[in-house]
DNA sequence: TCCTTTTTGTTGTAAAAACAACAGACTTGT
DNA sequence: ACAAGTCTGTTGTTTTTACAACAAAAAGGA
């Protein structure tokens, strides 16, 4: 468990918290440690949740199955992210979209309730976490927008071209490399593989980019 | 200004809070109300905001028009949400979106510092505020994510049904008036207001549902 | 009321995307 | 090293969407 706080003081949850604070807050909070295999479910969709979680190894896919097998990514969790925060709350629906670990992954669980009620005693920077939980959700939210402004772009080039960007940004390189496969990217982009392939292709013929596997560069 | 307690009263974020609370809390935050026509811009892409805002009469749209003119409506406001709550954050990146005037409105701005920081006696249920304000936030995320979950969809009818369905269940009944025109539903679905028009005809007459103007009925 | 403007539905055509099928490159495990 | 499986790019076909243009219906204003 203390291996992973060095991970967590990263996190946006546990900014500006002192080491020996937050490990005292991991009692207070309840917090566990859980494993996933690459491919296994962490939550599923209908599940009620009462635990935020943050991930502190591997990498999350959160995503959606439909009737014919068309895998939907609407999101993924990378190292230090929080999730699950937004379905805590006492009228909230339950879960909308299954979780599952794109790799092999390390989830801790912090009860809901404990984070949310500022206990009394104990942790002084009790509120510091939670007013962090509320720019954690904030910026979780801007992020969730950002997808929707990719998706949107009404062709694949442009959804193309909308995602790269936020990317080489985000990176601040026109290099870089993206954390999905041609599939993953399809489904992330909500599109079919071999048609995104394909304009992939053509935009490389058109000299507005070079690729090679999971590297990108801009041009 | 007392003359919004009674909405203020309604929303989420001051849910469980009496009226005179509320009337002595405006002071507090810094409340102010501000009046906008049909088509004015409330907020503008790129400005930095601090302020949390709660529409308390008309409907706002969230939107963007690209350089083409192609208007994309991302989010649409109702009497008592709250918005402009993600991006407060001492490190947010500035405003994504334009904000618009769908129709006349009424907008209160209450001073973002004065809500998340705990002030020292006045108001006792400063607290709860905060706690509310992480729920509506958590509840606006959920609406974001219900949106990427119509976008997933690959064609126009798919979007569609996916969200005239979510309609028929949010307003508890098969016949519900939708807040837009043809055109802005188009709009908010990402897609070509003919080419939607026209499969809402194929839809019809394949007895799917039954429509006129901004009221469906589905079968 | 009449005129203007907006909204909606319809049609045909061009462009784009989905779909299916396959081959070659690359991985992985034995 | 080999076999099995996965990943990626490519092609041809079918389906869907965008685009443009227009007419009818509805709404709004003078």
């Amino acid at each position: 468990m203390k291996k992973y706080i060095p991970v967590l003081k990263k996190t946006k949850l546990f900014a500006g918290i002192a080491n020996d604070e937050i490990a005292s807050m991991l009692l207070c909070l309840d917090a566990q440690v859980h494993h996933y295999k690459k491919g296994e479910y962490v939550l599923r969709e209908g599940e009620h949740l009462s635990n935020i979680m943050i991930l502190v190894g591997g990498r999350l896919h959160i995503q959606k199955d439909d009737y014919w097998g068309n895998r939907s990514i609407l999101e993924q969790i990378s190292m230090g992210e929080m999730f699950g925060e937004a379905y805590i709350a006492p009228e909230s629906e339950p879960l909308l979209n299954d979780v599952v670990a794109a790799e092999d992954s390390v989830v801790m669980f912090f009860n809901a309730k404990q984070i949310i009620t500022t206990c009394s005693s104990a942790c002084r920077f009790h509120t510091m976490v939670v007013q962090n939980l509320f720019f954690s959700i904030s910026e979780k939210n801007r992020k969730v927008v950002r997808k929707l402004s990719h998706m949107s772009k009404r062709s694949i080039r442009e959804k193309l071209i909308s995602y790269l960007s936020e990317e080489a940004t985000r990176q601040n390189s026109s290099s870089f490399a993206i954390p999905f496969n041609r599939q993953q990217l399809a489904d992330f982009l909500f599109v079919d593989r071999s048609a995104m392939s394909n304009e992939l292709s053509k935009m490389r013929k058109e000299g507005l980019l070079e690729f090679e596997r999971n590297c990108f560069k801009l041009l």
